[in-house]
RNA sequence: GGGCGAUUAGCUCAGUUGGUUAGAGCGCACCCUUGACAUGGGUGAGGUCACAGGUUCGAAUCCUGUAUCGCCCACCA
């Protein structure tokens, strides 16, 4: 006989599982062009730092599913990989470097920084992905990507040069988001705007020709008004009407501006009147353009004054704010300051201010029609969902998709930072002609030499000259690196090789693949999108079928876990050392709704490590069992029990719900039906039945076998366990096939049955506990059984145990004596008590009792003496209540007559 | 300013297309050293499903409004 120990010891056997199944080969799929691909694009972790909680359930959701969709046969594909994640990582390495030298990034050097921060992303690179697998994630890491890599960076220079070649990246001037302190422009949505309780500042600007007059003009930006091209009111403004086409002077400064009108200007917004700084605000910045304006830049890329602002020169731009409105005031220039509250851009990463301002950037084309195609990349990406090419889940987020994509404006795609995709193009030295593009410096050197003869000389005109003095030109390469969502929007298609033709890319994408795409809900916008947008243009075709969207994991005060706020966080790693990769699986499981957060408490921890030990007793118990290598398949002639018929129907409902669930992506139902069978199905019934019936241990073993199965893709590795210890097969579970639930196998008479069989022992338990009877004292029941004596009979000895009788017997009549009566659905029992009983607790229970039944009649029969009830509710539901009905009355009948008889 | 979601037991949440006396886990009370498991077993208490209307034979579920909380989006200075 084999034996186990008491406790499942995760820390023992995680490892050495999880290296045979990668050694194996199970984590990589087979192309069969026979069959249906599955395949997960894992969500890139970004190299920034270690694993958390967050990563964890991302990995558990997709682990299951591929889990899940492998045991169905399908060839499943679940690649993974890492993000570059530009400016986070570049930010995370700049404060180190900061921090240890005291160095700032230009002062270090672009080509030293670079090799720092690869570096830093190699390490952390290491260290996210060996703990992507300490979770049990079945991913092939046969094919490993990383944004930076040699295939990745192919197909991100490819896009960009296709794209730009059709028109649909272009270069221009704009006003963009700035962050100062990043030194870099950010997209809209890396911005986060924050309601802030500021002043609006009305300020004089004196005429020309009459300095005694002014225009008031209102702003919240007052040290913008170094970049003021002209005055804007109203052309129907009757307040100002008089003052059009004069000139004023912008204080300090004394710049002269013209009074303009444009129709964009508000009435009733402050005073009427608009300062027009093209350089600093986007609306602004139509104006200009509108009225050939002049854009002149008042705060430069770190958030310092220009020489436009005469003597604030140089100051930083809030203090600049400060010291121009002390001035104003003096020289009495500030009308008055009114407090207002409104939304400002904060940069999302650094949490500064953001500095509308004027550069020369590039942008991708949403609204342009691609060439050839009659369809523009907004196109695209409404029509994927509105044709139900794609589907979000939760379906709620398609509300919030269409808010972004409707209103999409041109993609800000140039970054000035150094970590990413260097833009693939070339000028001129001093020109800003675009020339031509190549990828690296070499291929470039090539080209242009080969055509032309002529010697290129790489950013540094001093170098490489030619000795025989032949002709040498100076080339650069655009300075700027693309936006971190550029290449992770090529997640889906660059990894796989494109623009070659290769065979995963063929296989592994839709049309040929089912293809989900697993996230956080947060960045639906910021990258499920981009997904969309850039598969769009590379394939003409979607990315995935479906979008399940999970949410964020907080602790059990509802507070997002955050690294500023320690105690909050729990770090996966620590309950996998403590508990194993399985209960944090199942702690993140269970609970979860599609775009929900999920509270992640300790108490819910042990929940689910208590299951796992349950898990393990069970498995210990019946691989116990001496006969249990020798024990035979069940044959569907031999005459089973109802006890067995009943759970071997039980695990047919399961797979059944299990395959529901999964289907549907309704993971935490699918755990908590694995959950439910095995505690309070199998362990607490069934369980204790097989120590009373003889013969039960082949279907100890079915069941057993059965639930590893369904088990495996939550907790793969306690399962996997049990399954060698248990030597099913020969082979590891994670190889197996899914159990299809057969129909013909749910036994409703066996389930009718045991239920009634529970009902009664239930019944005997709780007349115990209410006539104080010790829980350890043997008893004797005598049960007035009708329609369910042979039933009772059959099963007298599981009936007897469970309920600790120590003698049941039947009688047509209530017997007499000593007896504490009760009921069990439509039957009468009756408790022998040696001492004379409690007849006020029985009184009290049948009383009890008795008000509940004649409350649920009285319901019942309104219902059905309702004649619009009879005529319009199916004809089930009548029937179903009449039924229902009847069964109340004979139950209420019964206790009646036991009241009667209560002496 | 525009939009979305939530409100069910002390706590965390399920509740599929309206149709069992609204469920689970944790917590709580009482009992139990039953030979897989005390990380266990048994019994029980606890809810007018946020509020007010409406639709319907029938509403936790659908509609309208109110309140509270949360979230997203946004170039009115």
């Amino acid at each position: 006989m084999k034996e186990l120990p008491k406790n499942y010891e995760p820390q023992k056997y995680e490892k050495d599982i999880y290296e045979k199944w990668e050694k194996s080969g199970a984590f990589t799929p087979k192309i069969d062009h026979k069959k249906r691909p599955f395949v997960i694009p894992m969500p890139p972790p970004n190299v920034t730092g270690i694993l958390h909680v967050g990563h964890a359930s991302m990995l558990a959701y997709q682990d299951i599913l591929t889990r899940w969709h492998r045991m169905l046969g399908q060839p499943t594909l679940w690649y993974p990989g890492t993000d570059h994640a530009a400016i986070a990582t570049q930010e995370v390495v700049e404060r180190k470097i900061k921090n240890e030298t005291g160095k700032n990034r230009y002062e270090i050097g672009r080509e030293k920084m670079l090799e720092e921060i690869k570096k830093f992303a190699e390490n952390s690179r290491h260290t996210i992905l060996s703990q992507i697998k300490i979770m049990g994630a079945s991913c092939d890491w046969t094919r490993l990507k990383y944004t930076m890599d040699e295939t990745s960076s192919k197909a991100v220079q490819e896009i960009f040069i296709r794209m730009h070649k059709d028109g649909m990246i272009y270069r221009g001037d704009r006003v963009v988001n700035w962050c100062p302190r990043c030194n870099t422009t950010l997209a809209n949505d890396e911005i986060e705007h924050k309601d802030i309780d500021g002043h609006l500042y009305h300020i004089k600007y004196r005429l020309q020709n009459d300095p005694g007059k002014f225009i008031e003009i209102a702003t919240t930006r007052p040290e913008t008004m170094f970049g003021d091209s002209a005055i804007a009111v109203h052309p129907q403004d009757k307040k100002w009407k008089n003052l059009i086409g004069q000139t004023v002077f912008i204080p300090i400064i004394n710049r002269e501006i013209p009074i303009i009108t444009d129709e964009y200007v508000d009435i009733n917004f402050g005073s009427g009147a608009l300062k027009i700084t093209p350089a600093h605000d986007p609306n602004d910045f139509e104006i200009g353009k509108r009225h050939q304006l002049k854009s002149i830049l008042a705060i430069d890329e770190k958030g310092f004054m220009t020489d436009e602002a005469g003597k604030y020169k140089g100051l930083d731009r809030f203090i600049c704010r400060e010291n121009l409105l002390r001035d104003l005031e003096k020289s009495g220039e500030l009308i008055e300051i009114k407090k207002y509250s409104h939304a400002v851009g904060h940069c999302g990463r650094c949490k500064t201010v953001v500095e509308p301002r004027l550069s020369k950037q590039w942008f991708v084309s949403v609204t342009e029609k691609i060439p050839g195609r009659n369809k523009s990349l907004q196109e695209y990406c409404q029509e994927f969902i509105r044709a139900k090419k794609i589907k979000i889940i939760p379906k709620r987020f398609e509300k919030q998709y269409f808010n972004w994509v409707d209103n999409f404006r041109d993609w800000c795609i140039s970054r000035q930072i150094w970590w990413g995709h260097r833009i693939p193009v070339w000028y001129r030295l001093n020109s800003d002609v675009l020339e031509v593009y190549k990828r690296n410096p070499n291929e470039f050197r090539q080209l242009i030499e080969n055509e032309t003869n002529i010697t290129v000389s790489i950013e540094n005109p001093e170098k490489d000259k030619p000795a025989d003095g032949s002709k040498n030109e100076h080339w650069v390469q655009d300075p700027d690196t693309l936006d971190t969502w550029f290449s992770s929007g090529c997640w889906t298609f660059g990894p796989h090789g494109w623009p070659d033709e290769t065979e995963d890319l063929k296989y592994f994408t839709p049309p040929n693949a089912e293809v989900v795409m697993e996230t956080y809900w947060d960045i639906l916008t910021l990258w499920v999108v981009r997904m969309n947008l850039m598969t769009a243009y590379a394939l003409d075709e979607i990315p995935y079928q479906t979008v399940y969207l999970h949410g964020a994991i907080v602790d059990k005060n509802n507070k997002k876990m955050s690294k500023s706020r320690p105690e909050t966080c729990i770090d996966p790693r620590d309950i996998i050392e403590k508990h194993g990769a399985d209960v944090l699986r199942l702690s993140l499981i269970i609970g979860s709704a599609p775009g929900a957060q999920l509270a992640l408490a300790e108490e819910k921890i042990i929940g689910c490590r208590n299951f796992i030990t349950k898990i393990w007793n069970v498995a210990r118990f019946i691989i116990e069992q001496p006969d249990f290598e020798t024990a035979p398949a069940i044959s569907e002639s031999k005459t089973l029990s109802t006890s067995q018929r009943w759970i071997l129907s039980c695990i047919e409902d399961l797979k059944k719900h299990s395959k529901k669930s999964l289907k549907s992506f309704h993971f935490s139902a699918y755990g908590e039906a694995l959950y439910d069978f095995l505690w309070n199905s199998f362990a607490d019934w069934y369980l204790e039945i097989s120590k009373i019936e003889t013969g039960s241990t082949p279907i100890l073993k079915e069941v057993l076998k059965n639930f590893l199965i369904l088990a495996h893709p939550i907790i793969p590795f306690v399962t996997e366990k049990i399954w060698q210890e248990a030597e099913f097969t020969k082979t590891q579970l994670i190889s197996e096939t899914w159990p299809e639930f057969n129909k013909k196998l749910i036994d409703q008479k066996a389930q009718a049955e045991m239920n009634k069989i529970q009902a009664m022992i239930k019944a005997i338990r709780s007349a115990r506990a209410e006539a104080k009877i010790n829980a350890g004292a043997k008893i004797k029941t005598i049960i007035e059984a009708n329609t369910n004596k042979e039933l009772f009979t059959q099963n007298i000895g599981i009936i007897k145990k469970l309920s600790r009788c120590e003698e049941i017997s039947f009688s047509n009549k209530k017997p007499t004596g000593n007896i504490f009566s009760f009921m069990a659905g439509t039957d009468s029992a009756h408790i022998i008590m040696d001492d004379l009983i409690d007849s006020v607790a029985e009184k009290t229970r049948l009383n009890k009792e008795v008000n509940e039944i004649k409350l649920y009649i009285t319901g019942l029969e309104a219902k059905l003496n309702n004649k619009k009830f009879i005529k319009n509710a199916p004809k089930e539901v009548v029937s179903k209540e009449k039924e229902k009905l009847e069964q109340a009355k004979l139950r209420l009948e019964k206790l009646d007559k036991q009241i009667k008889t209560l002496s």
